[in-house]
DNA sequence: CGCCTTCGTTGCGCGGCACGACATACTGGG
DNA sequence: CCCAGTATGTCGTGCCGCGCAACGAAGGCG
């Protein structure tokens, strides 16, 4: 019943293009792979290749060579002349970047902070950076938009931030401050949302049409949900909140100040602690986890585990997903005992619909945030048109 | 003149034709609302309200002119020859209903049964049902399809009953057989699923696009989601399991043998004990809910529902949802203390998700999962023009 | 080297929709 | 009671997007 569509002209054939364009932002596709795909006609999709050809965001290639019987189909993909900007404002860093079409990242500027950014501040060297990454680019590339991945809530239609609790960020319109200053059109979202659809597209969500993604990051755990082949957004855009689910009754605090949730209970300090280190990077903590044969860190991995597999049961019980990917250092949880995951999560949550889940680890590393952030743009650039 | 060739309406004229068939099946519109609506022409709404009267799915009323200044623009509204059928096996009885388009139930047969009925028992009783009805309709309504609601998890597209824990069924082919047995097309789901489209389009969750719904029966809770503006369905439809959500570490056991969830928590038989009564009516167990005062009873309430808070909570977090709507016991625990409720599912939900979000009991009482079922036949009509 | 298969290309026809012109029905004021 | 104003239904026209069929192109295969 999602009904009041403003009709604009060519609606169909609108449609038709933005399907072709997102596939082929997904995978290239050989044209006889877009006939099928589509169910369209052959003549059809010649006119719409045509069409974005010339649009500029487009190219034929004729290096199919697959080997097949009969006449050989022009490889058809993206043209790497029109790019998303995006950023990425964390704690100690702020990290703008530039991706293709397809999924390729261009160039990654990590610009480091002396202190935790004020919202003037992380506009400010946003705007900076974007001004001068668009003057190396310009002339070889169109930049369509600007994309923020934040770590917090987000509204979805604005940017507006509701509550960035790492950042100190509370009710700024941080989406309006960065369009105004660097002149591109912005959207933003949860940086989780944005790493859930990045793994979704090009990560280890690839072909799942029903997917829950979990990220584990240093000040709490974010989520994002895929249901049906569409990002879930729910009614502000807010949808995916795992790290707040209650996991157990009591316990200690998470970052909104509540009791037993999934952050209260599962988090990188309880690990580390265990470890006996002060702090790590994301490789260095993985590899000293593994490593660990100390009983203590054995426990408290079990202990953490123990606590994600309700949160997972909860989510696979409300949203029957058929894939599950764990991001961050939930991903080396996984890394260190899937099995005990496999298995409490199953423990958990009815059999029918755990039938058939798969639970993975993330797969596009410290490209993740960009990747999701450029999807805000480049989305909008498929709709669009 | 007659057109010898069939005609094969195209994709965007069958959207079209389905949008509007859609829009009037939920509410009677104007033209004149129609063209707003979908942002047609007022030319093309003109034929495409004649394609579906010609069909005979909808019907215009000279409807007397609102006042409104100008030409009065007729009333459009589906015919009242197409119905569907709907059956609902229970542990006494089987309810086979008859429903229009626009969603009135026009007739409701509730066969009682000695015994919990075997499937093969409850396809022969709506087999011998369906036909006698059939009968009874024959002339004046065409029967497009039946709608099976099962207190058990159904897998989407077939029917197939994966568990019916009440009714005692397991990995049973319900769809097919009541099929092969009535001569109908026929789609099953689980009832609260259908409960949620039913409140959704008829109930109290009227306009909202992000709903859900809770409810409680005598043996268990279950849930249905509606996520932007489309009912959720999960990997294989068996989204929206609220009942089987962890609430706290250990506890008694559910249906599914459990420990801590949801139903293990908040059930009707824990309210009766405590109000001393063996059994009760839906009615009869509300009104003396209401009027009871005794200390014990208030307590279970409290308790009860501080459970449901939790995975309400959670719910809110996971799915952002606009409202909530409360069906079955849950309606009378609402009716009880709607204001516990709400500021329990205040404290355990993030701010930025909680705000806004309206929690209701539900409107259709008896007709819920009449209406809820006959809504997958309907569905499938609009859809299939 | 010729046949087969598959795919791109071109011209044609159809169906759906927007648009403009005209007809119609109701409100409200004199 | 009539007339202006307004909103809407109806009809004819034209455009556009797509499917279809015939033809040509490009590679595999014996």
């Amino acid at each position: 019943m999602a009904d009041p569509i403003p009709r604009r002209p060519d609606a169909s054939r609108q449609r038709n293009l933005s399907r072709i364009l997102r596939r082929i932002h997904v995978a290239p596709a050989t044209r006889s792979d877009l006939t099928r795909l589509t169910g369209l006609n052959r003549s059809t999709i010649g006119t719409l290749v045509a069409d974005l050809t010339e649009r500029g965001l487009a190219i034929e290639d004729d290096a199919s060579s697959a080997g097949q019987i009969g006449r050989p189909s022009p490889l058809v993909r993206p043209s790497d002349r029109p790019v998303a900007m995006t950023v990425n404002p964390e704690i100690d860093a702020i990290t703008v970047g530039v991706v293709q079409l397809g999924g390729r990242v261009l160039r990654k500027d990590r610009i480091e902070v002396s202190h935790r950014p004020s919202v003037a501040e992380a506009v400010a060297v946003t705007a900076e950076a974007v001004a001068r990454i668009s003057a190396d680019l310009a002339g070889d590339h169109d930049v369509v938009g600007l994309g923020a991945a934040v770590p917090g809530i987000v509204r979805m239609p604005d940017g507006f931030v509701r509550i960035a609790p790492h950042l100190g960020w509370r009710d700024v319109a941080f989406g309006e401050q960065l369009q105004a200053a660097t002149g591109l059109p912005v959207q933003a979202a949860n940086d989780a949302i944005l790493g859930a659809q990045a793994e979704w597209i090009f990560g280890a969500g690839r072909g799942s049409d029903d997917l829950l993604y979990v990220n584990g990051g240093a000040s709490g755990i974010g989520g994002g949900i895929v249901s049906g082949g569409a990002p879930l957004r729910g009614a502000s855009g807010h949808a995916g909140e795992i790290g707040h689910v209650t996991v157990r009754r009591g316990g200690s605090l998470d970052s909104a100040g509540q009791q037993g949730t999934l952050e209260s209970e599962v988090h990188r300090a309880g690990l580390l602690r265990a470890l006996g280190l002060p702090t790590a990077s994301p490789d260095e903590f993985e590899r000293i986890l593994l490593a660990s044969k100390a009983g203590a860190v054995t426990s408290e991995v079990h202990r953490q585990i123990d606590s994600l597999v309700v949160a997972l049961a909860t989510a696979v019980n409300l949203l029957n997903p058929s894939r599950i990917v764990l991001g961050g250092f939930l991903g080396s949880l996984a890394a260190v005992d899937l099995r005990r995951i496999r298995d409490g999560v199953a423990a958990h949550s009815l059999d029918p619909l755990w039938d058939g889940v798969d639970i993975r680890r993330s797969q596009l590393g410290s490209d993740l945030l960009t990747i999701g952030a450029a999807q805000l743009p480049i989305e909008a650039l498929i709709a669009g048109l």
